[in-house]
DNA sequence: TATGAATGAGAATTCATTCAT
DNA sequence: CATGAATGAATTCTCATTCAT
């Protein structure tokens, strides 16, 4: 029981650090013996838990996108409605950014390059919240509150990605320029309501 | 002015070798001895022509993104209101991406790493053309048409946000699911009207 | 009495796997951690038995060799004269390489190596075996039954070379092309009588 | 045209350090950027002519077997019949090995090995030259001269290997204990004469 | 004794960049 | 200007060995 705990604290120490050195220097130029120290274990302990580089980072992406994953089912659970929900993936999703930048960087910079060199690693999590989205708007147009010509797989792309550059925007700046509250509701704000006065 | 004429060839040619290998490989993983190959020429000469690899992907960004911006410019222009503008814009910016994948592919992926490991680079082009949407925004908000309350900074993310998630969809699927007009027509219409019945 | 007794078992089952082992892979291409999982028994116990990776080789070869060694000198015991000795060697070398596949191939390949990498390990059992063999050869000698010209550090050599590479060719073929006892036969009637007509 | 010659120089470079550092110490100890030390080129530069360790070896090989084989063949053409030329054999193999210790003995110790991490390669040129022996018994028994019972196949293994032996043993010493010719001329002659005295 | 997780030194190979021609 | 052979620093990954339990 205490040597399970133990090699469960190593892997996640392991991936913890391989986090914050992927998000600070991209994964290209990142080195497993960085991971290591980061770590705080030998290079070679690394190998004990992942097959390779490459698979430190998918292990991150299908650890973390669980968590974000469930987090969202979660929270939007509790709400009414789409339109509460639709406002509430906005918040959420910049929320989590916020609170995690480095996990947010990853998912941001170098899950886009993962289909580069991972070539079979489908990124079926990042799919599944994406589907969130299109399964809020579903439920609206069923209930008659969002309009029926709206087509799912462009608008889940099209509210994901308006948060998405919204985040790399935080992400990659130094300096906060807006209010996290304020930018998620002026998004949902332009899906729900449009911009026209 | 041959000889000029020559050089100019050379460079584009070594511009446009780099521009298929990278959108094909990610940055990292192409050689230079890859784009020389591809552009026909030595190894060496890509060094009379760039400081080095890094300075090859920056190149390219400053002189696609410039046509990118002056046919958008241009484009816009002819468009009567924001509203004409808005669209037109989404319009372009996926007609573009369909035209050029390897650019698209570039810009999606590839400019996301570069302030990662080229710490001084400004990518000021593309900065100026999100501005585009900032000012059709803006010149919306005076006429009276566009709510007041809407923030630049944020809506120009989220606009392009918007466009640019639906673009690496196309630009990393094999296939494409939805035509082109379809999705820059829903896009700029969820922005302009919301999508509440 | 009984501990030692299973001391003594675990040494031997290290041995025998390694064996196995070396004989399949090579020495360089074996791991410890291999030997360990064949003989059943954790990586650090190795480290018990045997001081390093080297020492276990070394040990296979004292082992072995003194075992073929033993019987060797007691199957020649029994024959009448040095021409049947003779016989009797090859009849008796080569039969052992048929009954252990992996010894022999051991003996063959990575007794070869031995002097290279373990600088300071003297293969004495193997030169007492080849010393058998100059013995037959002098006790023929002074018997006059073999023609006093012949040099037995030469001799012994030849004859022990022409077994060799016969059972090397064995051991590294998945097929058998020729009857051990044909073998045996043709190759001790070389050397007794020549080849001429 | 000089270029060609460099580049054919340093590859013979290359191949003759390479030669000099397996002879040394083993195909598994020697290091590659020891071999490029002793070629006096740089470590990558080795890649530019092998593609990687083990390809050095095998090219060694080839291209040793080669001058080798067609250095017998050469030899035994000048010879009238099949006993000059079996004795020829002896006398050309021992010399050989004397004159190029380091090649000897990667033929030696390290041939034995290939077999082994080389799954695939096959020593076409070590058959060739083993059959050369076999091909000289034949001639000799279709003129009568050689005992028709005589199996090719076996024969060539066990004359091959007796002078195998021989010369394993000097490359091994230190100290050279007989003269070439003499154990050339007693090796053939037990083949041919039989030890019976 | 036995274990096996952890170590970390070590090695093959790659590839951006240089420079003699 | 153009070449492409040569360089060598840098990095991933392996595995014999150790040692706390």
């Amino acid at each position: 029981m205490k040597e399970v705990k133990n090699q469960r604290d190593k892997y996640d120490k392991i991936l913890q650090a391989a986090t914050k050195v992927f998000a600070k220097k991209g994964f290209f130029a990142s080195k497993v013996s960085e991971i290591a120290k980061e770590a705080g274990v030998a290079d070679g302990t690394i190998y004990l838990y992942f097959e390779n580089k490459d698979h430190i980072l998918i292990s991150i992406f299908e650890e973390k996108m669980q968590l974000v994953l469930d987090n969202m089912v979660k929270e939007l659970s509790s709400e009414p409605g789409p339109i509460e929900k639709l406002k509430k993936f906005a918040q959420v999703h910049l929320k989590l950014i916020e609170g995690n930048k480095d996990m947010a960087e990853l998912i941001q910079v170098e899950l886009r390059q993962s289909s580069k060199f991972m070539k079979n690693y489908k990124n079926e999590k990042f799919l599944r919240y994406l589907d969130l989205i299109a399964e809020i708007l579903k439920e609206g147009q069923e209930m008659g509150i969002f309009k029926r010509e709206i087509i799912p797989g462009i608008f889940k792309r099209a509210f994901f990605g308006a948060l998405d550059e919204m985040s790399r925007f935080w992400v990659l700046s130094t300096k906060k320029y807006y209010d996290i509250n304020t930018a998620a509701d002026q998004i949902s704000s332009y899906f729900l309501k449009g911009i026209c006065a």
